[in-house]
DNA sequence: GTGTACATGTAATCCGTTACATGATTCC
DNA sequence: GGAATCATGTAACGGATTACATGTACAC
C-alpha cells in the first residue's frame, strides 16, 4: 500500500501554519513562550493549541526544514530550546498566507447558544443565568483583547496583528450585544412569563 | 489501577448532546435526516458533525439507553433506521442543559483573520480579495440562516430554536460588519501602498 | 526550603474526518 | 436503464487533549 502523500509537504493543518506564523515575527522563542503568546492573542481569532501540541508542531516544522532550533546552555536534554523560522519556512508560510486557496469558513462552536436551543428542557431563570454568566465572561475577554491590542500598538512589525486584534475587540463587543439581544428574545418566548403561580392574575 | 470513570455516564462530549438534542424535538428521524437538519441549522451556532460521526453517536446513545431505534420495513441490514429519544435520554439531556455546570467559552476558529494576522507575508491586494470573498460567503450564510429561521417560525415547539436562529442571523450580520471594518483598517496599515522586502526589525 | 513559574517531553486516548463499500428508492 | 438522492455503515488515520514524568530557576 503506497502512502498517499509523502513528499507533498504543502498540506499542513492550520495549527502548523499558526505556530509557524508565531515564529514569523522577529525573534527566537521557546515552545513555552509560544504557548503564552497564543493564549494571549492567537486564541481570540483562532485558538490556542495545547502545549504538547505546540511542541509536536515545532518538531514537525523542524523536520520539514521550516524551523530551526538550538539549545541555549549546555547540550543537555530538557534545557531551553529556542526556535526560529528558516527562509524555506518563511517562503512556505508566505505561499500559504497569500495563495489563492480559499481560507475556508469560520468555525464557531457556541456552547451557550447550543443550550439555549434546548431551552425547552430548562427553566427560563436558569437560561437567563447562563446568558448573564456568558456576558460577564465576555466582558473579561474583551478586556484581555484590549490588553493584547495595547501591547501590540505602536510596534510597526505588528501592524497586522493589530488589525486582527482590533477585529477581536469588535468581535467581543458584538458578542456582548448578541447576548443582550438574546436575553430580550428569551423574555418574549411564549410561556416564559408565568414561572410563579402567584403571578397569575385574578380569575374573573 | 481502578478506572476513573466507568459507570459515570454524565460525561459525554457536546456532540453527543447535540445529536440527542436534535432527537429531543417531536418526531422520529433517521441519521441521514439528522445530518441534513444539522447542516441547515445546528451548524450556525454549533457545528454539523460528519454523517459517520452522527451514526456513531446514535449507536452510543442507544447503548446508553438514551435513544431507541427501530427498522422501518423488513428486518434487513442497511434499511432505514428511525431513532427516538427515550425518557432516560430526555432526563439526562435536561440535566445537561439545565445543570449548573458552566457552558464553557465559545470557540472560534477564523481562518480569514488568521491570514490577515500574517498580512506581512502577503500583498495588500490579496488580503483585500480574501476579505471580500469572505463577505460574499457570509452574505450567503446570512440568507441561509434566515431561511432556517423562516422555516422555524410559527411552530410553537421550536420557540427556542427560533431564539438560537435569531441569534445566528444577528451573528452573521455582525460578521459582515466586522469584515467591513477590517477592510477599512487594512487600508490604513502603514506601508500598504507597496510591498517591501524584509527589513530587519529589532524588537523591544 | 518551599512554592511558583519556566520548560520539555511521552503515552494513552478520544474526537472527528475522509475515503470507501453497499444498496434502496425515485424520477426522468 | 441511468442519475440523483436516500440511507447506513466500516476502516484508516490524523488532530488534539489530558495526564503523567521530569527537572531548573528564582523569589519569599
Amino acid at each position: 500500500m503506497p502512502k498517499k502523500q509523502d513528499t507533498r509537504h504543502g498540506q499542513l493543518p492550520p495549527t502548523a501554519w499558526a505556530v509557524l506564523g508565531l515564529l514569523s515575527f522577529p525573534g527566537e522563542r521557546t515552545g513555552y513562550e509560544l504557548k503564552k503568546w497564543a493564549d494571549a492573542s492567537l486564541r481570540f481569532f483562532y485558538w490556542s493549541p495545547a502545549i504538547s501540541q505546540i511542541y509536536a508542531e515545532l518538531r514537525r516544522l523542524e523536520g520539514l526544514g521550516y524551523a530551526s532550533s538550538r539549545r541555549s546552555g549546555p547540550e543537555e536534554p530538557r534545557t531551553k530550546r529556542q526556535y526560529a523560522i528558516t527562509e524555506t519556512g518563511r517562503e512556505a508560510l508566505a505561499e500559504w498566507a497569500s495563495g489563492t486557496a480559499d481560507s475556508g469558513p469560520p468555525v464557531l462552536k457556541h456552547p451557550l447558544v447550543l443550550r439555549i436551543w434546548l431551552g425547552h428542557l430548562a427553566s427560563p431563570e436558569r437560561l437567563r443565568e447562563r446568558v448573564e454568566l456568558h456576558v460577564a465572561r465576555t466582558e473579561g475577554e474583551l478586556k484581555e483583547a484590549r490588553d493584547a491590542l495595547a501591547r501590540a500598538e505602536g510596534i510597526e512589525e505588528w501592524s497586522y496583528p493589530q488589525v486582527a486584534l482590533r477585529w477581536s475587540e469588535r468581535q467581543q463587543l458584538a458578542e456582548l450585544e448578541l447576548a443582550r439581544a438574546m436575553l430580550a428574545d428569551l423574555a418574549r418566548v411564549p410561556g416564559t412569563a408565568r414561572q410563579h403561580p402567584s403571578d397569575t392574575p385574578t380569575p374573573g
